[in-house]
DNA sequence: TCTCTTTATCGTCGACATGACGATAATCCG
DNA sequence: CGGATTATCGTCATGTCGACGATAAAGAGA
């Protein structure tokens, strides 16, 4: 499992982005294809291996303006001209996959810091899935607290945060992005279930509520005060504790909170049941 | 979460394998690259996206001989000749990445029926993976019966099972493919404790016991056969009882039971203390 | 047949986590 | 200073879990 707020932006699953065997011999009867194996030196690629344009794709989330939101980019040449997408760009020679993602994160949109969490999320690789032909994307999730996503340095008009309540719902995103949207809010609601990202979220210090508030976002549901207190203040490794407060959420000061050294939690956060507000 | 025993190996995330973004608009000052905009059609890949190999690779667990074994094959050509790695192949224009999993494992290893269960693992792609070029390879697990993994119609000096505690270890797996096999183990390991995907790994007909061998085994620790037994049994929709008997463990008749609908455990199997033997 | 062994299944008990919710504390605002 | 707001601590009934005793139902061997 990754562990959150690490500096580096490689986790656990793009860690190991190293190796995977390719081309096989052609075993028994079934020929796989032309697979020549005359003059050409054996340390070569086959000659019918198909190339693909690899690139990478970034569902990065933040929590905004209380709401759950997703960054997007408006696309500016064909296909899907104008229309919004998630942020991303092909893999350069020699470039690491999280490596590509980080500067693409950077490049589109200007964000000055790495995103405080970014794991693999999955690849996508439909045939058609780009008109022009076949492009495989390898999708990245990314959690950054709000001071970190200023979009500064791009204009406006090219990239935008959007409520994951309704960047979705109406299918507008360019190619299969509704679905790898999709699918990175559901790897974000189960991880902050079991895992500590969910501080990824959050500013480097924050008070227990304002963690709360990130569950309730995420999940869409109202937790106890009370108990979500007793449970994150209990669970080992999860929360450190500053000595310091502050009140910045009116009421009576809340002691302020850095995230602790713990990647699981034991036991996890018990998710409410599913609700559709 | 993908669903077990799904006679089709597509699951969740393999599913919407499609979509994707690619190229970029070169916005504001920072030009990423040549990326020409003259005469070229706007529906064309831009002419500097630097082209990929991409194959699959497949982590195929099952039980056998009291053991977790994982599937291997020998490799024929150069790179790594004659070493073991993971099955796998490249994926063919037109082919879908799933569709290039499955389709490698029947031709590699001969299997006749697709795994009881599939999805995507991750992708790895460091620049330096493979001596022949850049070749960028998505890892699937899949998880199957013995009964399902006979290795017939193939040789068997070209694959063979092995224990996945001596798999990995001496690191005489070809390429990475020591890593992915120990990322395979994690997801497998972890999955088994929050979804139904255990039974993946029985036959359409277990007892309590066979199933309790199971997480025995992919986890490395005991469980209580008595707990064990209230909890697999007192979980909605994970075990459907016959109402018929065997005895083929020897003492007392166990009843069979079948899969049922749930994919995800409420609650969660628990895992105990992480030991190694 | 009778006993022993083996495995399956049911129960019991204490420790602990959880959800619901009351009570108190410490600020700010007027 | 009183009221509103939020933070934090406690209480209690319920449920789950781990440890483990007890019983049931088969086969093996005397």
């Amino acid at each position: 499992m990754p562990s959150p707020h690490e500096p580096s932006a490689a986790t656990a699953a793009a860690a190991h982005t190293a190796g995977g065997g390719a081309d096989r011999l052609p075993t028994d009867g079934q020929p796989t294809d032309g697979q020549p194996t005359d003059g050409q030196p054996a340390d070569r690629l086959p000659a019918d291996v198909a190339p693909v344009a690899l690139s990478v794709d970034l569902v990065l989330l933040t929590v905004r303006e209380e709401q759950l939101q997703v960054l997007l980019v408006r696309r500016g040449i064909e296909p899907y001209r104008d229309r919004w997408a998630l942020p991303g760009g092909f893999v350069r020679p020699g470039e690491d996959l999280a490596e590509a993602a980080v500067r693409e994160l950077a490049e589109e949109t200007g964000l000055r810091h790495p995103p405080a969490h970014l794991e693999q999320l999955a690849t996508y690789g439909a045939p058609d899935r780009d008109p022009r032909g076949r492009v495989v994307t390898v999708a990245f999730l990314a959690l950054a607290p709000q001071s970190r996503t200023p979009i500064a340095g791009t204009d406006a008009a090219a990239s935008r945060w959007e409520p994951v309540s309704t960047a979705g719902g109406g299918s507008g995103l360019a190619f299969d992005h509704a679905a790898i949207l999709a699918d990175g809010l559901e790897r974000a609601q189960a991880k902050i279930e079991y895992s500590a990202v969910a501080t990824a979220f959050c500013e480097p210090e924050f008070t227990v509520a304002e963690l709360r508030r990130i569950y309730e976002l995420v999940w869409s549901s109202r937790l106890d005060p009370r108990n979500f207190h007793r449970k994150v203040t209990g669970t080992a490794g999860f929360l450190v504790p500053t000595g310091r407060f502050t009140t910045r959420d009116g009421g009576r000061p809340a002691e302020l909170y850095r995230s602790g050294d713990a990647t699981v939690l034991h036991p996890a956060m018990l998710r409410p049941v599913p609700r559709l507000p």
